[in-house]
DNA sequence: CGGAATTAGGATAAACTGCTCCGCAAAGAG
DNA sequence: CTCTTTGCGGAGCAGTTTATCCTAATTCCG
């Protein structure tokens, strides 16, 4: 209804780093597995988030992917604005290319203060936040309960 | 951010009809070229209005598209039905194919009441509510005044 | 009837999104 | 140094959405 596969995947993976130990990188092989999404184009994804500069990434052994310093303050609208491009927020409800409350299209002034609720909840809603809710066991990240990635994790752990 | 561009002419083409005089068909081309969108295009998505029985459709001369009797009072929700496809409404913010109440994203109670607005404000929008809005004038439709529709519309009323 | 205008419907192209694959570069371990 | 593990980057595939084109079928008019 309103975010793109991508977006959906990007916020997914970027709270799942952040229920993870900080400062020790998550494989992109753990997060597909355990959010339950296609590895390789997520991989994508994590390069485009790196490029957004909300992660760190590290090859090799012991590789993976950390937030950066101060990214759990990240809110959704900015994740957005990597995902989706900047302007996601602007558009009209009917298409038109200019719909500013001077010219608006006749859904203009109805639909304006819901778009702005929509905004102030992105905007309010931090990694941070998110992780610890999912972290409460109160909501869940991904479909199915992963019972495949809890042993690898262990073995990050305990190495 | 939330409708198909499809969605979008449809909603558009529709209002136009509204506004235009009851009873007297109008031609796709003349609504392609008053919104400025492929005609060929609306000429596909005027097909599915009216195989969901908000439009008559007339061929041969003096042919075109009128709104069913009563279509006046349809609100965008049942458009989006026919051009979104069922179940429009019921997808989870964050993609997960199982979201309820029980067992829920961390995005879901907050964005909860915000679709219920959208929702709210999608069905209480009818064509004739819009068409108005539009022909009062305080409103626009289209991207640019067409100036080359008029004299087309005039053919036809002087016919 | 014959011709022009108009929608119906099918085939297809073009663009975008979601997704995969493969070779390369980097980094740690032996 | 070599091998393995990991992310990087580019190419390309697949499905969907957006858009076009062409051939009917229908209807009006002369």
């Amino acid at each position: 209804m309103i975010l793109s596969r991508t977006s959906q995947y990007a916020i997914q993976a970027l709270i799942f780093i952040a229920t993870q130990p900080k400062g020790q990188p998550v494989l992109n092989r753990q997060i597909a597995s355990h959010l339950n999404v296609p590895p390789a184009y997520l991989a994508k994804i994590m390069q485009s988030l790196c490029k957004g500069n909300l992660l760190y990434s590290f090859r090799g052994r012991l590789g993976g992917f950390c937030l950066r310093e101060g990214a759990e303050k990240t809110d959704l609208l900015q994740v957005l604005a990597i995902t989706e491009g900047p302007g996601f927020a602007q558009d009209c409800v009917l298409g038109l290319k200019v719909c500013s409350d001077a010219t608006a299209c006749p859904m203009h002034t109805k639909w304006q203060p819901i778009k702005k609720k929509v905004l102030a909840l992105l905007k309010e809603q931090t990694l941070e936040k998110l992780a610890r809710a999912v972290q409460t066991g109160k909501y869940r990240l991904a479909d199915l309960p992963n019972t495949v990635l809890a042993p690898q994790r262990l073995e990050r752990e305990t190495a």
